[in-house]
DNA sequence: GATGAATGAGCTTTCATTCAT
DNA sequence: TATGAATGAAAGCTCATTCAT
């Protein structure tokens, strides 16, 4: 509808999904093949057919390889202030639930399975998976805080609630995958919230 | 019956000790290497060199680069039945402590870490990941139920909490490395033992 | 008379002084760029860069990279004819030496250093260093004629004199700077002298 | 005689001159190629080709396509000592002659064009160009030294006699040739000498 | 005139793998 | 079993040049 109004020149227009710039097509070609096959083994030329664009025009947007990574994880793993944590005082277990299932915070699960894959070879990419796993354990500790109002448990056993929590959330995700074992989130919520009771 | 010595003069003979057989050396550097770099982004040649051999001889042992892989794979990742689980019927904390200071199992950190990184990308080494994490839950399992011999908490609940435990011991050791964070398994041990109490 | 701006207008009005136009900035920095690194070397993204113009811009002034070097040439290396010749009769040693001090012509040392350079890969450069070269011994003849006026010695002995005078001076600026060794072209003068006295 | 009794692998021996190794084809193609067109404008895949070499060995030898103008600087510009100098006492006009007809020392004409085209972009060949021109105004200094035993000319005047014909010797070989203009080294030396009676 | 994204051929270099010895 | 020269496909990257705006 809106495409066969606008005029002939609509091919062009940002909104049109296809079109979609060759910039971005081609770090959404790289997300993609990273995440999968990891990045030494990617060549550059694959990650160019798929974003459909000349090897060359990678090269005038990212000087060398690993520009493409660094940009991925520059523009794609943004790690968002904790504006508000949702917490339910009295109820631990709920909060944690809650803040797993928010937990992609702006980084797609491929983006997550490329920060730990690569996070050993590339310090920005290392620096990277450390914020947003710092993130997440303090935003689990500031959500347990908020959930026991009388700070029953100790800081130090909040502490290392938050951080089994945070262990489980992103270990499952990128990991658990990969063996077929899963953990559900939620029983693990349960669990801690028993241990702080 | 053993599996790294093929023959058993060589293992026997004092002098071989100290020029330790080619394959081996090669099996070493590559562990070190693929752990450190990955391993599509390690050459042949520097594994070769590393192990000061000749890179033909390389290929003589493992006719292609993925051999060295399995063979790592196959000969150091051996997960071991768990013939017997040091546990303290009563103290589940200090039973999962003891399971947390075994880990090794017979695969060491950089063996470890490359299951991990390369368990996407070759099937036998995603295989053996999944065997070492359920071999690792099994035992936490297993630990847990010789400490709470009463078997107060459900069946489900020792689940997680074994599953969350080996998530933890194993998130540690491969990523929180990388990002700076720790976590104190002792702390882990004792807090998960409070929510079965 | 004004040999660098080929249009009165952009001599005369003074805000265009500031800015010299794209054209001229494209040629000063190929010159710097040529003479330091040869013509093969730079790239015409440098030259552009250098030139702070965009990159199209050079395209549209030189249609190839070569014509940017025979423009250099045909624009910047102009053997002028010799007007006059500041000769003293009976004084050959000062007269080479005043020429020495005017060698320049209308070509710089960095003009100079790529017809060199540049001079077995381009026709055009080639011609031009032989009429530079050409061009320097029949002035150094004449003002040997001139300094000589009873014409003592042959005209073949005059002849290699002025070559020799030539090589020194194309030689010196061009190869001792790089080699270290500095040749003092008025002693070079007082021996030419001798040898014809 | 010697080839046909050794062995079958006769063919293989050194001495066999159509089969020179592969190292030594690849650096003759080099200096055959860099001496025409330049080191920058001579691709790697040219100089593998007229060497009849897979491209690839080339790198086996020389890892960076500049090593293999090092190498050539370095193998094949060796300034030898001036043992002995040819000086024929009372004829310094004679002993530069013969100077001049033994300069190659023993870099080809090639390798002279290359260290003079290549001397401002590489250290280790502007060094080389540097130690060669060195050499050569030394014994031509020596030389002179010798065939003008009274020492009649000042030291300073015989240094840029000497300088004066290194200059015309290289400036001849490597210059000239591409200008045109012939210089004869034997009316030069006889310049010479007649300045320093 | 001015601009910079786009293009693809070609460059240097890497590398797994082979093979004669 | 041991060796390293040999091989060529493919990788990352460069660059002159084009072209729509």
């Amino acid at each position: 509808m809106h495409e066969t109004s606008m005029s002939p020149r609509a091919a062009h227009s940002p909104q049109v999904l296809e079109e979609s710039d060759s910039r971005t097509r081609i770090l959404d070609a790289a997300e993609e093949l990273f995440a999968g096959g990891g990045y030494a083994a990617t060549p550059t030329s694959l990650i160019a057919k798929l974003a459909q664009v000349p090897k060359g025009l990678l090269f005038h947007y990212f000087p060398r390889k690993i520009d493409v990574l660094v940009a991925l994880v520059d523009e794609r793993t943004l790690v968002e202030e904790a504006k508000e944590v949702d917490a339910v005082p009295g109820d631990p277990a709920g909060t944690l639930s809650k803040l797993a299932r928010r937990l992609p915070l702006r980084a797609s699960p491929a983006m997550r399975r490329i920060l730990f894959r690569e996070a050993d070879t590339h310090g920005s990419v290392r620096e990277r998976l450390g914020r947003l796993n710092g993130e997440l354990i303090g935003r689990a500790r500031f959500a347990l805080e908020l959930a026991l109002p009388g700070a029953r448990g100790d800081k130090a056993r909040l502490e290392v609630a938050a951080a089994t929590f945070a262990a489980v959330l992103l270990y499952q995700e990128n990991l658990c995958q990969l063996t077929g074992h899963q953990i559900d989130p939620d029983a693990v919520a349960d669990l801690i919230a028993h241990s702080l009771a």
